[in-house]
DNA sequence: CGGATTTGACCAGCGC
DNA sequence: GCGCTGGTCAAATCCG
């Protein structure tokens, strides 16, 4: 999605969800792209990733179209493996205030808070894509069309409210998709636990 | 024993 | 209004 350019200029200072794609995904590399006339981030396999888990997006993804943009959906085309990641996008204005729905017993669908959502494809034969954060499954049920179920996933952070689904295509059975929904406003255990000591050595350091 | 998962029930949105 | 469908709850069960 890099090149577009939006028609009015970008604000001076970027808003704080360009964040959200490595607090997300902290497995994957992101690195800011200059490509684009406004901030983005460009998504890649780091390493040390299970090659088992291909993520299936695009080499570029403009992280800013996707969250503040007009449209609901933005289609992006992969480029090596010929398939698509659909992303959607909800405006995501209030991502930090707990839902204050009314709670019933047994659920039941509620009408959509706007809240920041997208999905994305991986090949694995794991359903559980290892992003970094802990999460509690709360539901599974069987999709129509679908010959397999969909789970749904909450972050078992105490004051995180993000959910996420996970649901295998029937059409090709090595294709999970996750879908995430929120955003953490905690940090990411994993990259905590990688960055704890890099920052405690640094402040060693700075001290000289 | 506490936390995570499973699973049936419940409920609301949506299309007809 | 009714039935279908999807999302959630919560009790039961599992597991480390």
């Amino acid at each position: 999605m890099d090149g577009q350019d939006p028609p009015n200029p970008p604000p001076l200072s970027p808003p704080p969800l360009l964040m959200l794609p490595p607090q997300n995904l902290p497995n994957y590399l992101f690195t800011p792209s200059s490509s684009s006339s406004f901030p983005s981030f460009s998504m890649s396999h780091p390493p040390n990733l299970d090659p088992q888990q291909q993520l299936f997006f695009p080499e570029n993804i403009d992280w800013v179209s996707l969250f503040s943009g007009d449209n609901n959906k933005v289609p992006t085309t992969m480029e090596n493996c010929g398939s698509s990641a659909m992303v959607e996008k909800n405006n995501g204005a209030d991502h930090l205030h707990e839902e204050k729905e009314g709670k019933r017993k047994g659920g039941g669908r509620v009408k959509k808070a706007s809240r920041p959502r997208f999905a994305f494809q991986t090949r694995s034969t794991d359903d559980i894509l290892d992003d970094g954060y802990r999460w509690r499954k709360y539901g599974q049920k069987a999709v129509k069309n679908s010959t397999y179920p969909r789970s749904y996933y909450r972050c078992t952070h105490h004051t995180c409210n993000v959910k996420k689904q996970v649901q295998r295509l029937t059409k090709d059975t090595s294709i999970v998709v996750t879908t995430y929904e929120g955003i953490h406003n905690h940090p990411c255990e994993k990259l905590m636990e990688t960055l704890t000591p890099l920052l405690k050595q640094m402040q060693f350091l700075s001290r000289f």
